[in-house]
DNA sequence: CAGAATCCTCAGAGATACTG
DNA sequence: CAGTATCTCTGAGGATTCTG
């Protein structure tokens, strides 16, 4: 990762440049949020109609929905395509960016699925100590 | 990524389970706000002070330093140790389950990095848009 | 069907000041 | 040095209702 280390002798630790925090934004603005992911990952095979994505994703309110979409939307995410049928259909499909992008938070999901038992095992332990402190 | 598609042919789309939708909550909680992944990156090659943390990290507060601090360390992503010296040094490293996190954390911040052109370009597209359709 | 508008709330983040 | 303790305030997100 991008982290200036200076050459100076007096300033030991190296610290952040604005370069390497923006990136990090840049990714965070895009998939650090509760939805995002999940529209993602529901847009990963097929384009997909906004009530079908309503459906897809148990919990979400049309109001988030329709604001996550149209964030993905600004960003290069998602496009839409409206056809002018009756009913109306709106489909929802990932862009050739928003594939790139499927592909790390595919990557990205495979953390906890790999890493389950040091998790599960952690917590155990720390809530053991919780309890310690907490009596 | 789990994604269950019900072999029933009334249900046309694919929704999450609650596992997957977990694993995502997963990273995200760990991951997804504004400073673990800077604290992560920056215990990446050896341990460090708190002090040398606030440094290292361009406008974190107290507050949030020790805040995301205690929450990485409950996730078992951070390690915390005491010396009891004159004057006093906790230095903080990463634990295993820390570092693998790390490396999936780096490859994600390779997202922006990679498609820095593609990303741009749209920006540029989608701001033109914007502009006319205000106007 | 696919949303837009409105109202509400409450956790997260910052600033500031204090302490073992 | 390495944190707490308060206070405040913004804004993400939910519920609900209305519309092209």
């Amino acid at each position: 990762m991008a982290v200036s280390r200076p050459s100076s002798r007096t300033t030991a630790r190296a610290h952040w440049d604005s370069a390497a925090t923006n990136f990090i934004r840049e990714i965070l603005d895009r998939v650090g949020d509760k939805w995002s992911v999940l529209i993602i990952g529901t847009l990963a095979e097929c384009p997909v109609r906004y009530s079908e994505l309503a459906e897809a994703i148990p919990g979400i309110s049309p109001r988030m929905l329709t604001l996550t979409l149209k964030h993905l939307q600004r960003s290069g995410i998602v496009n839409r395509t409206a056809y002018p049928e009756v009913p109306p259909r709106f489909e929802h499909s990932l862009t050739d960016l928003g594939t790139s992008l499927l592909s790390t938070v595919l990557y990205l999901a495979a953390w906890p699925a790999d890493h389950h038992r040091e998790i599960r095992d952690h917590q155990s332990v720390s809530d053991a100590e919780a309890s310690r402190t907490k009596r």
